[in-house]
DNA sequence: ACCTGAACACCGTTCAAGT
DNA sequence: ACCTGAACACCGTTCAAGT
């Protein structure tokens, strides 16, 4: 017999229980969101997958809220630095589109991230180089300040959009039928403007809509 | 004694079980909302409410998604016409105000309005509104159309923003001290402008986004 | 301190069966 | 058609007890 003596063994044949530690909690909700979508990441299925109770988690992350948190600040190491050349505002534009696209991709996450603002490494990294693009603009300091958040909600939202609790498609048009279905007696600007109201794609809207903030934001004076 | 024959009654003494509808589960959504909010608004405790079983519900409504849907519909119903007085612009600001107030209250109704865009009949009331005014401020039509969906994704990310998950507090606090504790070496600006990044009130910085919003929407060509 | 089994108190949704 | 009991397949979080 090939087989070691007959000792007993733990049920489930791993390499090695590693130990329980904050990055392994992450590592591994990374894993299952990259894999299943973050409604798999749950204390209980990472408890699972780590081969213990959920109790156990409990002692590393406060609650689910935090968890999703840390795990989007994890994705938001993998975007990477935007490549220069162009005026600032169109690296802006490219930062916050980069961003972007990392949320849609997780659209649940972006859900998530409007809530349980991350304050990790990363998120700190990217607020660095908003501000940066904005001063070189010469964007007023205060301004940017308050300016920086109405860019990541708009991206953050706009990605959010996205996540379907399944029903996203039916709900659209829903949402087209009843603009298309407007009287033109009781609501003669939305009848006019069913066209424009439905067009666009997701990227067009995105991008006039940093457009549209951006220069908001440079011309509207903060309060005091 | 006062008490009728021992005939056999219901369980629970209720006047009569209404019959099942649509508008009577809505209605009763928006009652336990009122009274616990939206966590607890789910198809079992509105069946229990309704004095049937949750695979009842499912006749009218397809999903929970939908259902908080058109509570937030209904609701919305609640806002009422604002005040005429002052120019389109602070009518334009005063009604989306009071739509955020409404979502303040409720932001978690909020956060899955974000997902599940309610298309019911307040909700296009809103939008007519709100294109009525930006057409008398004399902003192009498909720059308003866009512009529509822009103002309502800032006030409904805003309310959103502020639904604790439980976490809210200490939350805000992690991304306080996060800012605060930002080197100088590594992230000049954020040192550099912690306060400003940090203050305001909420409604300090909802009036200065639909301004910046505002402003920006007046002067974004829309493509092609 | 760290870890955990077990329990508490729930969920959404489907389906086969009844009226 | 409308309605439902029961089941399937899960949740987050806490707590007392163990090591």
């Amino acid at each position: 017999m090939t087989g070691r003596p007959d000792t007993p063994r733990s049920r489930r044949e791993r390499p090695a229980k590693p130990a329980l530690t904050r990055e392994g909690i992450v590592a591994a909700a990374v894993a299952v969101l990259r894999a299943e979508g973050l409604r798999k990441v749950t204390m209980r299925r990472l408890a699972e997958e780590l081969d213990t109770g959920p109790a156990s988690l409990y002692v590393y992350v406060r609650n689910t809220a935090e968890l999703h948190a840390a795990v989007l600040d994890e994705l938001l190491g993998t975007v990477g630095p935007t490549p220069a050349g162009g005026s600032w505002r169109e690296r802006l534009e490219r930062v916050l589109t980069a961003y972007t696209a990392m949320l849609f991709d997780h659209p649940e996450l972006a859900r998530s991230a409007l809530t349980a603002r991350p304050s990790g490494p990363h998120y700190l990294n990217l607020i660095e180089n908003l501000l940066a693009l904005l001063d070189e603009g010469g964007v007023p300091p205060a301004q940017a300040a308050w300016g920086v958040d109405l860019l990541l909600q708009h991206a953050t939202a706009t990605a959010a959009e996205h996540a379907g609790d399944g029903a996203s498609k039916e709900d659209w048009d829903a949402v087209a039928a009843a603009l298309h279905a407007a009287s033109e007696r009781t609501h003669p600007h939305i009848a006019g403007l069913a066209g424009p109201l439905l067009s666009g794609t997701p990227q067009a809207r995105l991008t006039w809509g940093f457009q549209a903030l951006i220069s908001g934001i440079e011309r509207t004076a903060v309060p005091e």
